[in-house]
DNA sequence: ACACTATATGAACGACCGGTCGTTTATCTG
DNA sequence: CAGATAAACGACCGGTCGTTCATATAGTGT
């Protein structure tokens, strides 16, 4: 038998635990985020979690596995059901606003506030992240691709700049719409990427027009 | 007499603190940042330097003012220094990418550490940093309204849409160069900046080619 | 000479940090 | 049933955190 209760507890305890460590990591960062208040927050004693992971490290690494799950699933999932091509870059990029304005996690963006923190600390933790970020800029890099052969953008376009482009105006909407201006940030990230499409796409009327 | 030997000594012992932690802050964060370190970091003790500041909170606040001022001293001045419109703001851009290139800050740069910490954690430190934030994006917008008032900008221009882009592309280039690809990140922003202003200026020989 | 003040110190504080320990409870196996 | 094992616990460790305090030193005003 592999029933095993004990074990199908502990696996959705492990989740819970993650769940809470992601999103309190959004807001405090992944190691300003202590196991303390990680136990209070998911109602378990600070000892009784060292039986899911050695260490605080541990943690912190299948944290952002997690983290990265959930992005797949929350914005990554949804622009491959739009049609490849331009469309989809664009959902892609409509899926990641709705996502800080859904504040799925509390402080906005997980990775975001682990690249703060972790771009100068040297460890698995920053490789990991660093992993995670390459992985996402390739995926954005291919769906460039995909479009300029699908002659929905100019042939010249070089994919690593529009990257670097979207995912620019993407980073700075949760940061801006936090501190400053709130809805402002995230409108004017939807326009500035809409009108770079737009100006690169010789079928215009595949995007809104605003 | 006001001569004061005192007092001078204490201002350079004031400087050379908040030299530090700025610079400390830019890696580990405002918060991040422990006076223990910063006392061993500076070759004070720790308690000496409650002298200065009645808590943590009064440095940090005055690591702000004082990133603030480095700030407008490494990118805004030289700014100012190149012709009004579309070229200053292009300069202003250059700036900041040049602050980043030759690593001022150690971390790279101490407002995106901080706003990232800060954003979720109300109180004094986080009002001074969004007021900060806040006067930079005003100045932008207006290097935006100059331009476009001298028709070195096309008449529609929007200042709030084009500061966002130029603020999020010069964001991102941090982020990214520290954790990914350096110095692409920083070639990539340029260019970004640049051919966004060469798109809406009706005389693209005032900036360079590429 | 004197009091005064700004600057700095080392020792000590309570709180919290990540982590270890032995133990208990619940579940599965034989 | 007995024995093994996973999950969770409370108590506690050494260390670091921000902060306080009594004290020492040096520069200033009278």
């Amino acid at each position: 038998m592999t029933q095993d209760g004990r074990r199908r507890r502990g696996l959705r305890s492990r989740e819970a635990i993650l769940g809470q460590a992601v999103g309190l990591a959004s807001v405090e960062g992944l190691d300003g985020l202590s196991l303390g208040r990680l136990a209070t927050a998911t109602g378990i004693s600070k000892s009784g979690f060292f039986a899911h992971w050695s260490g605080k490290e541990e943690l912190q690494l299948d944290a952002v596995d997690w983290a990265s799950r959930q992005w797949r699933e929350h914005i990554v999932a949804p622009a491959l059901r739009a049609p490849a091509g331009v469309r989809r870059l664009f959902a892609l990029h409509e899926a990641r606003l709705r996502f800080y304005a859904e504040r799925v996690l509390p402080g906005g963006c997980f990775f975001l506030a682990v690249q703060a923190e972790f771009d100068d600390r040297p460890g698995a933790v920053r490789e990991r992240v660093a992993q995670a970020l390459h992985d996402w800029d390739a995926f954005i890099r291919r769906l460039v691709r995909e479009a300029v052969e699908l002659g929905e953008l100019a042939p010249g376009t070089d994919p690593a700049q529009l990257a670097y482009e979207i995912e620019a105006l993407g980073e700075a909407a949760v940061i801006r719409s936090r501190l400053l201006d709130g809805q402002h940030a995230l409108t004017h990230s939807r326009r500035a990427v809409l009108q770079r499409l737009r100006g690169l796409c010789p079928d215009p009327s595949l995007l809104p027009e605003d």
